[in-house]
DNA sequence: GTCTATACAGGGATAGAC
DNA sequence: GTCTATCCCTGTATAGAC
C-alpha cells in the first residue's frame, strides 16, 4: 500500500502551500512595499506558480488580507507573553521597546504599515485588516484597562481612546524608523521611558494607595 | 504686437501646469492610495496628457516626491500660524485636535501616509520624503521647545525624540482614522486633552514658578 | 509646452492539461 | 492541487507632430 504519506519527506499539502505563499507575500511587502506588489512578483519570491494565488485567495488582495490576518495572530501570541507581566507606564514602555526592536529586525511591522497603506485604496482590505488587527488591539486595551485599574484615573480615562493612541503612536514609529534607516530610535524609547518613568512617580505620589 | 500675454483668460504657463498636476497626483493618493497611483489615472483625473508628467517630473516617483515636498510647504506655513500662540501642553493637544479635523476633512494627511508607505519601495522616495517633511518637524520641535524652556524638564528630556512621537503619533492616528471610518476619533483627542490637562497640572503642582 | 501615437513590459486572471 | 499557456488590459516611457 503506498499511497501512505511519506511523513520523512517535505509533503506539500494545500494548508503547507497556502503558508508558503502567504510568507512570499510577507517578504514581497518587506522587499518593495504595497506600491509594488504583484501576484508574479510574490510568485517568484516564493519560487510558486503564480496561477496558485487565484486558487488559493482569489485574488491578490484576498491574499493580502489573509496576510493581514495571520500575521495579526502570530503577533498577539508574540505579544500576549511579553504583556502578561506589565504593571506599570514605565514597563509597558519597555516591552513596547524590546517588541519594536524584534519586529523591527524581522519588518513585520513594516508590512502591516503598508497593508494599512494600501488599505486606503481598498474598501474592502480595510475592512479586513481592521478585522484582522483587533486581536492584537483587544491584547494592548487589557493591558491599559489592567494599568488603570489600580488607579485614580480608573474610570476617568477611556481604555479605548487610550488604546487607540498606543497603538497609532506604534505604528507612526514604524512609519517614521522605516523612512530613515539611520534614524536613532532607541533614543526615541528610552526618551518614551523617561517620561513614563516621570508619569508613573507623579501619579503614585499624588495617591497614594489608601 | 500679439505676443503679449492675455490675463483675462486662464493662462496656461508651464507652473500652472506643473501645479496642476501636483494637485492631481495629490487627489489620485488621496481616492486610491500609493498602490493604485499611475500616470495615466493621475492624468485622467486632471484631464491633461499622461505625458506631460514625464516631460515635467521625469517619471511618476519624482512627480510624487515634489508633491511630498510641495505638501509639506503648504502644511508648515498652516501650522506656523497655529503653533505660534502654544504655550501648554493641553494646547498643543487642542491645536492638533483642530489641524486633524480640517487635514482629515481634505484627506491631506492621508496622502502623506501614502507616500511615507510609498517610500518603503523605493530608496530615492525615502530620502525625497524625509527632506520634504523638515521644515514641518522643524515646526513641531520649536513649539515643544518652547513649551519645555519654562519646565525643569528643560534639558532633562530631548526635544528630538519628543518630536519624532509627537510626529509618529500624529501620522499614526491619521493610519488608523483612514482604515476605520467610523471610529471615534474624537474621542481620542478628548482622552488626549485629558491627559494632556493632568500631565500639565501634575507638573506645574510640582514646580511652581519659582 | 502640449499633444498624438506607439513601443514595450508587466500584471491580473482564466482555461485546460496533468 | 499544481502547472503551462494565453488573453487582454494597464502602465511606463519616448518620438515626433503641432
Amino acid at each position: 500500500m503506498p499511497q501512505h504519506d511519506q511523513p520523512a519527506l517535505p509533503r506539500r499539502g494545500a494548508e503547507d502551500t497556502r503558508a508558503r505563499i502567504i510568507d512570499a507575500a510577507l517578504e514581497a511587502l518587506r522587499n518593495g512595499g504595497i506600491a509594488g506588489i504583484s501576484a508574479r512578483g510574490i510568485a517568484r519570491i516564493g519560487g510558486f506558480n503564480q496561477a496558485l494565488i487565484f486558487y488559493h485567495f482569489g485574488s491578490v488582495e484576498g491574499l493580502l488580507i489573509e496576510v493581514a490576518r495571520s500575521e495579526s495572530q502570530r503577533r498577539s501570541s508574540l505579544y500576549a507573553d511579553a504583556l502578561a507581566g506589565v504593571d506599570s507606564l514605565p514597563e509597558l514602555v519597555a516591552v513596547a521597546r524590546r517588541l519594536h526592536e524584534e519586529e523591527f529586525k524581522s519588518s513585520s511591522v513594516a508590512a502591516l504599515t503598508q497593508m494599512l497603506a494600501g488599505a486606503g485604496g481598498s474598501a474592502e482590505m480595510a475592512r479586513g485588516v481592521w478585522d484582522a488587527l483587533e486581536p492584537w488591539t483587544n491584547l494592548v486595551r487589557e493591558t491599559i484597562e489592567r494599568l488603570l485599574a489600580g488607579t485614580p484615573l480608573d474610570g476617568v480615562l477611556p481604555a479605548d481612546d487610550l488604546t487607540s493612541a498606543v497603538a497609532a503612536l506604534f505604528l507612526g514609529i514604524e512609519l517614521f524608523t522605516g523612512l530613515n534607516p539611520e534614524g536613532a530610535e532607541t533614543g526615541l524609547f528610552t526618551t518614551m521611558e523617561m517620561v513614563a518613568t516621570l508619569v508613573d512617580t507623579l501619579l503614585r505620589a499624588q495617591a497614594p494607595p489608601s
